[in-house]
DNA sequence: AGTAGAGGCGTTTTT
DNA sequence: CGCCTCTACT
C-alpha cells in the first residue's frame, strides 16, 4: 500500500500493528486521512471490513468518513466496515441486546420534546416543580446518566433547591421509560454498557467482532463512551484514539478532555503520535490560533506549524451592533464576490449561539446572498412532522404511548383532555398500558365520547392496516404504505385547516410531503419495516436534518453554523462574530468559572482553525438585551492576543474589558440606587 | 370540546 | 421580543 503521500508521523499512525495508540492530532493535521488510510492499511493487510469499527461523534462526520474510506477502498468493501456514531453503534447494539435488560427490541428512541412531556409527569405525579422546571431536572438527569453515576452524588443535585429529591425523579422517570418501552438518547450508550457489565459473554462476542476499533475526536468522550469503548475493547486493546485536547468544547456534555490526556495510563503501553503539521491554514492564521491556546494551561503543548505563506493578516472589525454586524458582514461577502470572483461556498460565518443566526440570515437575504445553515432548527421540530413521524413510529412500536397521546386528537376526533384523563387514570389504577386502555375502551358503553368511539375505531383500523401491509411488503411500496395511511387519516385536511393563512399551510403540508418523499430514498431492498424503522432511527439520531440541507447542491451557498457544529470543516473564508464578552465567552460559561472559561477559549480556538486562507474577527459595541440596549465589552480573548497578529485598522481603540465592566458595573450600581430612592 | 386571549416563563453549545 | 402555557369563555 501507498503511503509515500503521508508526513512520517501520519504513516507511523497508520502503519502501527497491534495495541493502543493515541494520535495527538492538531488542528488541520490530516487526522481524518489518518484514520481512512489505517482502515485501508489494516484491509489490505488482510484485516476483514466487518472487523473494523470506527466511532465518530457526529453525523456528518460518520458520513465523511464513509465516503472518503469509499476513495481508498473498493466500494462495496467500504460499505462492510462498520461506521457510525456513539449512538448509531449503541442503536445497533440495543435493537440486538436489549432483550436481555426485559426491554422489547422495538424500542422507541425518545426526542427533546416526548422527553420533557415525560418528565412533566413525573414532577407532576411527585408534586414537584409547579412550575417547568423539567429542563433543568432532566439537565441533572443526563449528567448523572453521562457521568455513570446516581444524580443524589452529583453536587448539582444536592445543591439545587428545585430538585430536592433527586434520586426518586431519577428513578420514576427510567421506570417511566422502561413502560412506554422508550430510551433517551443517554440511553444509547448507558444501556449497552448495562448489558456487557451483566453478559460478559455477550461482550466478549462483540470483542471478537470488532477486533480493530478507531475513534475519531477522542477528546469528546464522556465516562460512558470511554466504559463502552474499555468493554468493546479487549486485549491485545487494538484502539487507536485520534483526538486534540486543545478542541475538547463538549464539557456540557460530559466529555472530559483529561480522557485523552491520560489515555496511556488506562491503556499502558500505549504508542503515542504527535501530528503538528498543518495542511489547512495561512501562517497569520496560525499565529492566532496558537497564540490563543496558549493561555490554556492543562493541555498538550504543542505548536502548530505550516509551509503555507503567512497570508494577509488577520483582522478585526467593530459595528455598532448586532445588526449592523451582519450587514457589514454580509457587504464584504458580497464585494469579496464581486472583486475577486469567489463562489459563496468559500465562505463561513461562525457565532457562538444559534440566536445570532437571525440578524445574520436578514441580511444575507436583504443582500441576495445564497446560505445554508447547519444544526439549528430541524424540519423536525415542526408539529405536523411531528405528527405524522408519530404516526409513522405508531406503525412501528404499538406500545408508543407517547405517539398515541400525542395524534389520537389529532386530526380532531373528539378526544379531549377530559376523556384523556379518564383513560390515564384507569390505566394507572390498574397498571396496564395506556394503549390498551384505550382499545378497551372502545367497546364499553360511557367510556369514551360517543362521538369520538367511531373515530378512533377508525384510526385503529387505519394503523392495523397499514401494519399489516408494512410486514409483508418490500421496501419500495414503503412510501405507498404512508401515502395511504395519512389520505385515511385526513391528515393534509387537518394540516392546512390547523393554519388560516393559506401560504403558510401550504408551506406546512410541504414539509409533510417532503417526509414522505424521503421514505422512497430508503427503500433499498429490504422489507418496508425495516426501511421504516431505518428512516425513523435516522431521523431521531440525525438532528442536523434540517429542511434545506436537501437542495444543497447546485448553487454555492455561505455556511452559517455555530462554532460547535463547525468542528471538522474548514472553509477559504471565514467570520468569526460577536466577539464580545457575554457572547464568546458567554455568559453562563464565565458563572461556571475558569473551566468554563477554558472550554470558551478552546472553542474560539476551533473557530480560528476553520479558515483556509483568510480570517476576519467583528466585535460590537451595543448589545440589545431584551429590548433595551447597552454598551457590551469586547471578547477578553482579544486582550490576550499579543500586538500585531492583529490588523485593527478598522476596529477603534476601546477601553480594556476590565475598564468597560467595572463602568457597567457602576451605571448598574446608579441604577439601584436610583431604584431604591 | 375546542378556541381565544392573557399572563408567565426563559435565552449555550449537541447526540 | 417571541414562544408556550394556563385559564376563561363560546
Amino acid at each position: 500500500m501507498d503511503l509515500s503521500t503521508l508526513n512520517p508521523q501520519q504513516a507511523r499512525a497508520v502503519r502501527h500493528g497491534e495495541g493502543p495508540i493515541l494520535v495527538l492530532a492538531g488542528a488541520g493535521s490530516g487526522k481524518t486521512r489518518v484514520i481512512t488510510t489505517r482502515i485501508a492499511y489494516l484491509i489490505s493487510r488482510g484485516v476483514a471490513p466487518e472487523n473494523i469499527l470506527g466511532v465518530t461523534f457526529t453525523n456528518k462526520a460518520a458520513a465523511e468518513m464513509r465516503e472518503r474510506v469509499g476513495h481508498v477502498v473498493p466500494r462495496d468493501v467500504a460499505k462492510r466496515v462498520n461506521l457510525g456514531t456513539f449512538h448509531a453503534l449503541g442503536v445497533r447494539l440495543l435493537r440486538a441486546e436489549i432483550g436481555h435488560l426485559g426491554f422489547d427490541p422495538r424500542f422507541t428512541i425518545l426526542d427533546e420534546a416526548d422527553k420533557r412531556r415525560v418528565m412533566r409527569d413525573v414532577l407532576k405525579e411527585l408534586r414537584l416543580g409547579a412550575d417547568r422546571s423539567e429542563q433543568r431536572v432532566l439537565a441533572i438527569v443526563s449528567k448523572a446518566k453521562n457521568a455513570r453515576t446516581s444524580p443524589a452524588r452529583l453536587p448539582e443535585a444536592k445543591y439545587n433547591p428545585e430538585m430536592p429529591r433527586a434520586q426518586k425523579v431519577f428513578d420514576l422517570y427510567n421506570r417511566q421509560l422502561r413502560n412506554l418501552n422508550a430510551v433517551d438518547f443517554d440511553d444509547l450508550l448507558l444501556l449497552p454498557t448495562r448489558i456487557f457489565d451483566e453478559r460478559p459473554d455477550v461482550r466478549d462476542a462483540y470483542r471478537e467482532r470488532f477486533r480493530y476499533v478507531l475513534v475519531d475526536e477522542y477528546q469528546d468522550t464522556n465516562p460512558i463512551q470511554m466504559h463502552l469503548l474499555s468493554q468493546l475493547v479487549g486485549p491485545p486493546y487494538n484502539l487507536m484514539a485520534v483526538g486534540d485536547d486543545d478542541q475538547s468544547i463538549y464539557g456540557f456534555r460530559g466529555a472530559v478532555a483529561d480522557n485523552i490526556l491520560r489515555f496511556g495510563d488506562h491503556y499502558p503501553g500505549t504508542t503515542v503520535v504527535a501530528l503538528e503539521q498543518n495542511y489547512r491554514s495561512v501562517g497569520a492564521v496560525l499565529d492566532l490560533a496558537n497564540a490563543v491556546i496558549a493561555k490554556n494551561t492543562a493541555r498538550h503543548p504543542k505548536r502548530l506549524w505550516s509551509q503555507y505563506d503567512s497570508g494577509e493578516p488577520v483582522r478585526l472589525v467593530e459595528y455598532d451592533d448586532e445588526h449592523a454586524e451582519a450587514e457589514g458582514i454580509a457587504e464584504l461577502i458580497v464585494r469579496t464576490v464581486r472583486d475577486e470572483g469567489r463562489a459563496y461556498d468559500a465562505f463561513a460565518i461562525l457565532y457562538r449561539s444559534n440566536g445570532q443566526a437571525a440578524s445574520l440570515e436578514e441580511a444575507l437575504r436583504q443582500q441576495s446572498v445564497p446560505y445554508r445553515m447547519l444544526g439549528g432548527q430541524s424540519l423536525f421540530d415542526r408539529k405536523e412532522i411531528k405528527d405524522t413521524l408519530a404516526y409513522l413510529r405508531l406503525l412501528l412500536n404499538s406500545r408508543d404511548e407517547l405517539s398515541l397521546r400525542r395524534v389520537i386528537n389529532f386530526p380532531p376526533r373528539g378526544v379531549g383532555v377530559m376523556t384523556l384523563s379518564r383513560l390515564d387514570e384507569r390505566a394507572k389504577e390498574q397498571g396496564r398500558r395506556f394503549g390498551d386502555v384505550v382499545f378497551e375502551a372502545l367497546d364499553e358503553p360511557g367510556a369514551i365520547e360517543p362521538k369520538a368511539v367511531d373515530k378512533v375505531r377508525e384510526l385503529f383500523r387505519l394503523l392495523d392496516t397499514a401494519r399489516t401491509r408494512l410486514r409483508t411488503a418490500p421496501g419500495h411500496d414503503l412510501s405507498e404504505i404512508a401515502r395511504d395511511l395519512v389520505k385515511g387519516l385526513r391528515l393534509e385536511e387537518a394540516v392546512r385547516s390547523a393554519e388560516k393563512n393559506p401560504n403558510i399551510a401550504r408551506i406546512r403540508w410541504q414539509g409533510v410531503e417532503e417526509l414522505l418523499d424521503r421514505l422512497d430514498t430508503f427503500a433499498a431492498s429490504r422489507s418496508a419495516w425495516a426501511a421504516l424503522d431505518d428512516y425513523v432511527q435516522i431521523v431521531t439520531l440525525d438532528t442536523s436534518n434540517t429542511g434545506r440541507e436537501r437542495d444543497e447542491e447546485g448553487e454555492p451557498r455561505v455556511t452559517l453554523a455555530t462554532m460547535h457544529s463547525s468542528k471538522g470543516l474548514e472553509f477559504p473564508i471565514v467570520y468569526l462574530c460577536g466577539l464580545n464578552d457575554g457572547v464568546l465567552p458567554h455568559e453562563n460559561a464565565l458563572d461556571e468559572g475558569s473551566s468554563g472559561v477554558a472550554e470558551e477559549r478552546r472553542l474560539f480556538y476551533v473557530g480560528v482553525t476553520r479558515a483556509r486562507e483568510r480570517l476576519t474577527l467583528t466585535r460590537y459595541r451595543l448589545r440589545e438585551v431584551r429590548g433595551s440596549r447597552e454598551r457590551c465589552p469586547q471578547s477578553r480573548f482579544l486582550e490576550d492576543i499579543p500586538p500585531g497578529l492583529l490588523d485593527l485598522s478598522d476596529a477603534p481603540a476601546v477601553a480594556s474589558a476590565e475598564e468597560q465592566r467595572a463602568t457597567n458595573a457602576m451605571n448598574f450600581a446608579r441604577m439601584r440606587a436610583l431604584l431604591d430612592d
